[in-house]
RNA sequence: GUGGCUGUAGCUCAGUUGGUUAGAGCGCCAGGUUGUGGCCCUGGAGGCCGUGGGUUCGAGUCCCAUCAGCCACCCCA
C-alpha cells in the first residue's frame, strides 16, 4: 500500500501552483505600494506563545493545535495563525525601538487540527499583514483599502466587506454584561452550544447559525450602542475614511472574532459562493497584545487572508498554461546531437525549449509539441543539417513554415532574449 | 469531536435481483505515405473494484470494521 499524505494536507500541483503565484504576486505588489516589508518567521513556536496571545479558552488553543514535545522536552506548536509569531519576532528583534509604524507581511502555512471540508484544511496558507505601533483609525482604513485593492486585483467580485467595533476593555464589559442579562432570560430557547457559550464567550451567541438562536438574539443589545466615547469616535472616523476612499462595506454589529486578543476595529471579507467556510479574510485591532507578549504597550492591527479560499474563487487563466517557446523535432542521431546542444544554448538565454527525449517518429514529435502547447517547432533532419537551413513551423496559427539559417537560430527567433 | 454521502483504469463515470474472461468516454502509446501536430479511423497498453475481515457454492454488488474524500455542524482564513 502506497503511503498517503497526512489527512487535511494537500499537494499543490503545477497548474494550481501557478494560480498561487498569481495570488502571491498580486499581494506582494499591493502590499509594496502600501509600504509593507516582508518578514519570514518560523513555523514552530513555543506553545506558550499561542496560549498567551490567542487565549487559553479559545477552541484553537483548547483543541485544534498541533502540539508536541521535542527531543529536549520543550512543548512546541505548529503555528495556528501568524500574528503571534510575527509579534514575537518584532519584540525579540527589538524592531519597536525604531520609529513606527511598522508595516509587515508574511506568507506561509498555518496548522489547525480540524475536520477537513471545503475551504478548510489542516495545513492551510495565509497572507498575513500587520501594522505595529499605530493606534489611529487612518491605518485601519488603509488596511481595509489595501485588502479591497487586493481583492479587486484578483478579479474577485461578490466579496463583501463587513466591519464592526468590539469595543475596548473599558466598554466591552458593560456590553457583555448587558448581553448576558438579555440572553440569560432566554436561556431555554438557546441551542445547547449557545448555553455553553453564554458562560464562556457570550458574544459568539450573536452569530450562531441555529434558527432558534437567531430568533432569541432578535432585539439583543448591540455593541454599537455600548461603545465608549473613544471607541465610538475611532469607529466613526474609520467609516468616514472608508467612505472617502470609496470602500464598499457594511457595518455588522454581530461580527465577532474567535481570537481573544481583538479590540475595537474588526472586519471580515465574506465570499458569496464559497459554502460554509466563506470568510476569505479577517482581522482587526489587537492593541494590548504586544504588551501581553512582553513588549511595549503599542497599538496594532492586522489581518489574515486564506490563500486556498482565494484560489477557490479564481478561475484558471490561459497564460498559466503557456507552453514552450520552441520545440526541437530532430530526426536521426546527428540532428539530435545538434538539437541537444542548441537547446542548452537557447535555455542559457532564457528561452523555454523542449525536445523529445527518445528517438521518435516526426509525427510523434509533432504530436508531443502540440500537446505541450509549443509556439514553434524546428524540423531538423540530416539534410537540413547539411544545408545549414531548417524549417520553423508556427504551431499556434495555421502552421506556416519558413526556412531559417541554423547558424544564428536563437538570434533570429528570439532577438529579445539574445540582445541583452 | 458529531452527522450525512461517497470510494471501480491516469481523469469523469457505467456496472441490472450477488453468477463466467469488469465496461464506456476522455487521456496515453502505436499505426493509417516515404519526414509534419490539431479533425477523423484502426489497434494497443493500463484495474488485488480504497484496505481488512465476514456471509455465501460464488462478492465490484450484501454485512462489519478501518482509512480517505466530499458536504454540513462546530470553528475559522
Amino acid at each position: 500500500m502506497a503511503i498517503q499524505a497526512v489527512r487535511g494536507m494537500k499537494d499543490l500541483l503545477p497548474t494550481e501552483a501557478a494560480k498561487w503565484r498569481f495570488i502571491e504576486g498580486a499581494a506582494r505588489e499591493v502590499f509594496a505600494a502600501f509600504g509593507f516589508g516582508e518578514i519570514r518567521v518560523p513555523v514552530l513556536e513555543r506553545t506558550e506563545l499561542f496560549a498567551r496571545s490567542i487565549g487559553e479558552a479559545t477552541d484553537i488553543v483548547e483543541k485544534e493545535m498541533y502540539t508536541f514535545s521535542d527531543r529536549s522536552g520543550d512543548s512546541l506548536t505548529l503555528r495556528p495563525e501568524a500574528t503571534a509569531g510575527v509579534l514575537r519576532a518584532y519584540i525579540e528583534n527589538k524592531l519597536h525601538g525604531q520609529p513606527g509604524p511598522h508595516k509587515l507581511f508574511t506568507i506561509g502555512p498555518m496548522f489547525r487540527h480540524e475536520r477537513p471540508q471545503k475551504g478548510r484544511l489542516r495545513q492551510f496558507h495565509q497572507l498575513d499583514v500587520e501594522v505595529l505601533d499605530d493606534a489611529g483609525p487612518l491605518v485601519d482604513a488603509e488596511l481595509l483599502v489595501m485588502l479591497t485593492q487586493l481583492l479587486t486585483r484578483l478579479g474577485l467580485r461578490n466579496v463583501k466587506l463587513m466591519v464592526n467595533s468590539l469595543g475596548c476593555p473599558d466598554c466591552r464589559p458593560n456590553f457583555r454584561a448587558a448581553l448576558i442579562d438579555f440572553l440569560d432570560a432566554k436561556r431555554e430557547s438557546l441551542c445547547e452550544d449557545c448555553r455553553r457559550r453564554l458562560d464562556v464567550n457570550p458574544l459568539r451567541v450573536l452569530d450562531c447559525k441555529s434558527e432558534a438562536c437567531q430568533q432569541a438574539v432578535e432585539g439583543a443589545p448591540s455593541i454599537q450602542d455600548h461603545l465608549c466615547p473613544g471607541c465610538r469616535q475611532h469607529f466613526d472616523e474609520l467609516r468616514r475614511l472608508l467612505a472617502l476612499a470609496g470602500v464598499d462595506h457594511a457595518v455588522n454589529p454581530r461580527l465577532v472574532r474567535g481570537l481573544d486578543y481583538y479590540v475595537r476595529t474588526t472586519f471580515e471579507a465574506v465570499a458569496g459562493d464559497l459554502g460554509a467556510q466563506n470568510a476569505v479574510a479577517g482581522g482587526g485591532r489587537y492593541d494590548g497584545l504586544v504588551e501581553r507578549l512582553g513588549g511595549p504597550a503599542q497599538a496594532c492591527i492586522g489581518f489574515g487572508a486564506g490563500i486556498e479560499r482565494l484560489a477557490l474563487l479564481i478561475d484558471d487563466r490561459p497564460e498559466w498554461r503557456a507552453g514552450p517557446d520552441l520545440f526541437l523535432a530532430a530526426i536521426g542521431p546527428q540532428a539530435r546531437d545538434w538539437a541537444f546542444a542548441q537547446a542548452q544554448d537557447l535555455r542559457a538565454h532564457g528561452v523555454w525549449v523542449e525536445m523529445s527525449g527518445e528517438d521518435k517518429s516526426l509525427k510523434a514529435q509533432m504530436r508531443r509539441a502540440d500537446k505541450l502547447g509549443a509556439a514553434r517547432v524546428l524540423v531538423l533532419g540530416e539534410s537540413e543539417l547539411a544545408a545549414g537551413t531548417a524549417n520553423v513551423k508556427d504551431m499556434l496559427g495555421q502552421g506556416e513554415q519558413r526556412p531559417l539559417s541554423l547558424s544564428d537560430l536563437g538570434r533570429a527567433l528570439f532577438p529579445r532574449h539574445y540582445n541583452q
